[in-house]
DNA sequence: CGTGTAAGGAATTCTGACACG
DNA sequence: CGTGTAAGGAATTCTGACACG
């Protein structure tokens, strides 16, 4: 019922140069961490990587972490806690959703 | 007020390759229809072209139009008169956010 | 551990031009 | 008018490795 048509944000269409001007990060930077498995780049046919904005707030997350001297072991931790919270609160979502549907079921006749 | 933190719609952070892809245009017509004033990528400092997603969706359209034979002259003018007509609905949103305002000014104590 | 760098190769993109129609 | 293509050059990206610490 509800689509997401164009999530631009998680569409993985760019190159690392951009990627590291957009971040201040270097290409060796960008490339360990998907070593590290913080990011998850997608590639072309040919093998080179394409990232999403989704992907450059991530860096810029990780930039910063690093900079307060986490590893990046550590940082993947965090990240990954950051990702069950993520589903738990599409969970509660979904079952707000729930009841709020229950609610309205038989009297949502008028408004659009 | 309203700010757009995020418009990664518009960021101009594309390769052209990508764009080929994905609007399974070739490079010389996205070139020519750039040649054309259709579309209006940047650059980066060595000179290559950088798309945002709106300049895709543009040249998915374009590539309708050309279908149905229309010139490359004629699908500008159309593309003016659409801006124009966007710019009339912001003044209208603008006037009506003047009026909504001026009836709330008073009694906006409560609800965030 | 995290990052820099030189190395060699492969893929990308650019421009201006000739071609066809 | 709109698009294909071959041409030559410049810029991009890739991998694996050595280096420092």
């Amino acid at each position: 019922m509800s689509f997401e048509s164009t999530p631009y944000k998680d569409k993985k269409v760019i190159s690392i140069g951009i990627v590291s001007e957009l971040t201040g990060l270097s290409f060796r930077q960008i490339r360990y961490y998907e070593e590290r498995k913080l990011i998850f780049p997608e590639r072309n046919e040919k093998g080179t990587r394409r990232y999403s904005f989704s992907d450059i707030e991530k860096l810029v997350e990780i930039a910063n972490k690093r900079e307060e001297g986490v590893q990046t072991h550590e940082i993947r931790k965090e990240m990954k806690q950051e990702r069950t919270k993520s589903v738990e609160k599409n969970v509660l979502k979904d079952m707000l959703r729930g009841q709020f549907n229950a609610h309205f079921r038989n009297n949502n006749n008028n408004s659009m």
